[in-house]
DNA sequence: CAGATTCATGTAAGCGCTTCCATCCCGGCA
DNA sequence: TGCCGGGATGGAAGCGCTTACATGAATCTG
């Protein structure tokens, strides 16, 4: 690896020039230095060492993403990457970091103090949170000031110290239930595993609903999916049976939807003719899952991008108007519900 | 951010000293210095400046993992991370690199040039390369002399250059094929998208067990998956018109396995009844889309890891014994495939 | 034409850390 | 007693880059 050093030896002049014609300085460097140092540069396909420049200039032009791996969201093996709508987000997050000229350093772990110590290594520039819960985002602004984005995060305190990204999460799921009352639902079980934020803002919205239309909610309503994998057989099997006095499933995400809708249709139920579901967040597979699933659909590469931008905007100095950024969403109608009555 | 060298003054020694107990060099200094040092990191919560110690050891301590999009796999938004096999082999390649004390860059692009710039600007210690068609592989390798270990990798060349963890895919094809065979299968039909190095490994394998059968091969059998999000829809109804003279498909991923699932069932062909489906890798989903899918399973979480073991043995001098590594497959029977006559 | 201004370039400090080498002290040995 | 060796510590250079500041030449101003 050439060093300016030696490129200014060589072409006899100073590290400054060179490195001034590297950060496009021109109104401090003569045109044709300009040229000739470009020249050589391209020449010898100078590459700089950026812990050098980094070291230099106190920064990093590293994005840390956090992903909590919460990985009891899936009922097997596998981590929270494996939602496709996480991994389609990351993929977002990815695009807009490297076309911002930036760099993804990407952490999956629970280990809050572990992520702290690891971003703080390299000192990097700004932070993108996924799928924390309650106020981990407010336990690690306490630690890191340095700008930070939260997607999907609800904590109980107030997020000043970060911005937020998610969605209306109470309205659409209000939308989407009384979708299922518009059909003539009035059995509508609530599907969650109730750890994640967002669950709670949806199941207020499921709340919401059931009241707007008269109708009364009682706690058996509420199927929570068990977490631990050992517990996961007896814990589904329940549900299935608790399920057989229901007309329809309003599902957090449409992993859990296809998981449901698998299970019940092993055990004889047929969706939708005695079981209609929908689903949230409407991810690659919930369009070729038979049948084809009726969800929320929202965008999660946009979130992505989203998140990245304010965040980048933010270490520019550049405060979003609002801590909380709301995306759009639409109800996705497919195959999965039935009209009653 | 404290560094050593205030350090140092606060605790009347000099930066040496520090350092060496940093490094844990207990032969160089005195029992009781180390414990006053260790109680006063601890105290301020000491985090080094990793660009500073990178600069002066010349390494980085990063591992890069790169990704070629491809977006083209999937069928529709998405890129390659929004395949569940690859985003859980990416969880299994996270957590080797973290649990190995290093650091992971993720890049996901088509455009090597951007990537070996990108790559060489951090002076990566290592290089994971994923889904890199033909000589790529050996692309990067001729500019970048650093360890490298690539994933599921053809080239046409001899990859003296790099390590490559894959399966025995020739054979494990051959295997599920002939389970079809075994299973009263005479047409059946190969489904890829052919661009993919592992396909034509695979398709090797679907002659072998066709030719030993002795059932005779038609370039017909052929189902090319056109990558085109345009030409897609067209693309699928004519594969599906041509699929009604087969009784199965062996298909190259479950990926592809689920789109013509999907797109047969619509299609008002049953299957198993109708066809016979059988994929390859085992997802998230083969085993809860209906009906379950029977596929060619691969342990996605350990291809990353043995990578990544097996890069980092590389960055220590172990170079591993063979050039390429080939992880176990086994025949994961569900659902999908029917007994015929 | 002297003094001010601009332009082009160079000097050198410093970012925080590692590490080679020097120094100093003390006990052991002949 | 003088010398040696090893244990503990410190001095200082250097990793590759940026940047504040200095320098000197060229141009401009009235």
């Amino acid at each position: 690896m050439i060093t300016i050093k030696e490129i200014a030896a060589r072409l006899g002049m100073s590290t400054t020039t060179v490195s001034n014609v590297i950060h496009g300085k021109t109104r401090e460097v003569s045109a044709e230095t300009i040229e000739r140092v470009q020249k050589f540069l391209e020449e010898v396909e100078y590459v700089p060492n950026i812990n050098a420049r980094n070291l230099a200039q106190g920064q990093s032009k590293i994005i840390g993403v956090v992903l909590k791996s919460l990985d009891f969201r899936l009922w097997h093996s596998g981590n929270i990457l494996s939602d496709p709508f996480v991994s389609e987000m990351i993929g977002g997050i990815e695009s807009a970091i490297r076309e911002a000229g930036y760099y993804m350093m990407l952490y999956i772990s629970d280990d809050i103090a572990e992520i702290i110590q690891r971003i703080s290594i390299w000192n990097v520039d700004g932070l993108i949170l996924f799928c924390m819960m309650d106020d981990d985002g407010n336990r690690v602004a306490a630690k890191y000031h340095k700008p930070m984005v939260c997607i999907d995060t609800y904590s109980s305190e107030k997020n000043d110290n970060f911005v937020n990204v998610g969605l209306d999460d109470e309205k659409s799921t209000c939308e989407a239930v009384h979708y299922l009352i518009d059909n003539g639902h009035r059995k509508i079980g609530f599907v969650s595993d109730n750890r994640v934020g967002v669950d709670r803002a949806r199941f207020w919205g499921f709340r919401k609903a059931l009241a707007e239309a008269g109708i009364e909610y009682s706690d058996r309503d509420f199927f929570l999916l068990e977490p631990a994998e050992e517990a996961h057989g007896r814990n589904i099997e329940k549900l299935c049976r608790r399920a057989r006095d229901y007309t329809a499933l309003f599902c957090c995400s449409d992993i859990y939807a296809t998981i449901m809708m698998s299970a019940l249709k092993e055990r004889g139920l047929r969706v939708p003719e005695d079981i209609s579901i929908i689903g949230f967040d409407d991810n690659l597979f919930s369009r070729v899952c038979t049948p084809r699933l009726t969800t929320v659909h929202q965008d999660a590469d946009l979130k992505g991008r989203v998140a990245v931008q304010t965040l980048i905007g933010m270490i520019g100095g550049i405060e979003p108007e609002s801590k909380e950024i709301k995306l759009d969403t639409r109800l996705e109608i497919r195959d999965s519900v039935r009209r009653i009555q």
